[in-house]
DNA sequence: GGCCCGCGTTTGACCGGTCAAACGACCGGG
DNA sequence: CCCGGTCGTTTGACCGGTCAAACGCGGGCC
């Protein structure tokens, strides 16, 4: 009704050539290419653009080049109750990351597995997105050869696991194992002797790695594995209670409990509490992802914070890089050492994956 | 290096036509308009399709309609510490109802307030989305104003709080007040009679409605209200704790406190442990937004759940109805008891606001 | 039999950019 | 003086769809 509703066309390229008394070409090169131009007509196109407000339309220049300047993400399906506040910064990570080179990032939802390429192959085939980031992958991830096989670019945050030489395609993710050696190296030296891992069945790539650091490490300090570490099949705090439980039933029990998550972990200190033991002092517990969770909870917990942004970072370099090139990143978590388990950095042997740094945040979080 | 590092060419519509022999256009109408063709020439195109595999070309569609098919969504910069999954399993139902009619979302990032309304303009002026949903929203939002003066689509996710009569666009929101004065129903039926409210400061509209449900149920059940709530500065369980202390510091404490979310209501719980009272037995707390950690700690922790589903769902409808038609939709939410405060839907009077139902939840969570 | 109508199909133009080749001006060298 | 080369700019074609108008055809009606 007002005048406003009438829709104002947007601005074209044409426009501003016709404006600034060039061709449409030299508006382009001004964009893409100023260096062609001669500094005084660049001043004069500079200038239209700015007075006319001028933007390239996105769809037009995708048609033009091919490339879509979207990248396709997967939001997992979670289970409720699953808190992965790790995903959601990681999330927004990527967003800036990509934003910082003019792209951005599409969301889908698809099925796990197998069926879900589908969906991938229906955004390639519309050339909706030009490569994918995938996370939560698994050994073996058949999105991995499937997408090599089909030159379709992506980057996984998490390992591609190749069996043979060859990586499938590039790769970011957070040494996991290393930061539960150094877990384990840290709880060895507040003399513990036995200590339990509380893990995940399924073929998660990052379940299984961050097992074989508890387990690896535990074998160089002469420290039992056999019967020390249980797998829940879901994700909740009740699973995470059951499996210390079991933990906790056996002969010879752990003296201190690492999980696979800040939930499970959360699960571990109700099991202790239900015992009359008191975690932080004699059962020491340790999570994984540094959630809400972990400096919520009371004693505060353990747990191991993944580096978001530099993650997002890498896999948008290696995005980036010439195709064909394929490379791993792997880059250091940070354990959040609090009362559940006060690890101390000056203990620490020498690391047998890698060096994963150890900060007491207590101060900070509990203050104003 | 092997012959399929070719790349092919994606499939155009013309290849399909050349292969059914007909004309582009009849592809097109194949997929636009099925109705207009003659069923015989119909299941021709459509064999063909189906034989190269076409998918049409999205860039090249939105060019010509001059509709992207995306619709952005500002992923908000939270504070470390936030736990906001309702957001996580949000995106993903708005990004599966968004899939069901062939569109996407779009991911963007922007600094909160009128400071980050160049991002949204920017979007627009490359035309790279359809519209905006906007979530987080504050009382009167510069966003909405700023959006319906130039004529851009949006929803948004909370009430856009107009001052005069006339909505500035559409809105889908949770009937917050509602679930709070439910809340206070249940307390009171339960023989509470001073209730406490630990809020939020600033303008989110959320908080202030759902201050508004506990107040007005309050006043007219006869309650005090005054000296009963505190506002935080901060989204972390210590300032929940700090609020609970200053509250039960007073001279006639509540007997229950109602925490604007679950974070808050999990420092309630520790402060009311501090103090030698048990949550739920002698201080009832409950929280909101039903996040992993309501179901996670001892006592369960009450609730207030969202429904996503439906909330992406009507964002969706909201946005597909004619630009102009403004509609604003609230939706009950749903209060999860559990044992910090065992609401019983049996005792509740007639709601002041509107209806919110109430559900048991213990017995599958802690299940199998 | 001629006319009009509607249906199914085709044609040319267009969306708004980019690419590659052509163009003219200027400069230095033989 | 003419030629080759570089630089800055322009031109036409093209990316892959959709739109609107034009077209051919058969049927019903007068």
């Amino acid at each position: 009704m007002t005048q406003r509703s009438v829709r104002h066309r947007a601005v074209t390229l044409r426009q501003v050539a016709a404006r600034a008394a060039v061709s449409r070409q030299t508006v382009s090169n001004a964009i893409n290419a100023p260096h062609r131009l001669e500094p005084g007509t660049l001043a004069k196109v500079i200038k239209a653009i700015d007075d006319l407000k001028y933007r390239p339309n996105r769809s037009a220049r995708s048609l033009s080049t091919g490339s879509a300047g979207l990248i396709g993400y997967c939001i997992p399906q979670r289970s409720v109750g699953y808190a992965n506040s790790m995903m959601d910064s990681f999330l927004h990570a990527l967003s800036a990351a990509m934003e910082a080179v003019g792209r951005h990032v599409l969301l889908f939802t698809a099925p796990p597995g197998a069926s879900g390429l589908a969906m991938y192959a229906d955004l390639i085939a519309q050339q909706a997105v030009d490569a994918f980031v995938l996370s939560d992958t698994e050994r073996d991830d058949p999105r991995h050869r499937w997408m090599s096989e089909r030159d379709i670019r992506f980057v996984s945050f998490g390992r591609t696991w190749p069996k043979t030489g060859a990586e499938p395609g590039s790769w970011v993710d957070v040494d996991g194992a290393a930061a539960c050696s150094t877990l384990v190296e840290g709880l060895y030296a507040l003399g513990h002797g036995r200590i339990g891992f509380v893990g995940r069945s399924g073929r998660l790539g990052a379940a299984e790695d961050r097992r074989r650091g508890w387990r690896d490490a535990c074998v160089r300090r002469g420290l039992p594995v056999a019967r020390m570490s249980v797998a829940c099949a879901g994700d909740t705090v009740a699973h995470g209670e059951r499996a210390a439980h079991a933990l906790l039933d056996r002969p010879d029990p752990p003296t201190a409990i690492m999980a696979l998550s800040d939930v499970f972990a959360l699960g571990v200190m109700r099991a202790v509490t239900q015992r009359g033991a008191r975690p932080g002092i004699d059962v020491a517990v340790t999570g994984f992802d540094d959630t809400p969770l972990a400096a919520a909870v009371t004693p505060g917990l353990t747990s191991v914070r993944q580096p978001v942004a530099e993650i997002a970072a890498t896999a948008l370099r290696l995005l980036e890089s010439p195709p064909g090139e394929t490379e791993g990143v792997l880059l250091p978590a940070t354990i959040i050492s609090r009362a559940s388990a006060d690890i101390n950095p000056a203990n620490l042997s020498l690391p047998i994956y890698g060096s994963t740094p150890v900060v007491h945040p207590d101060r900070q979080e509990n203050g104003t």
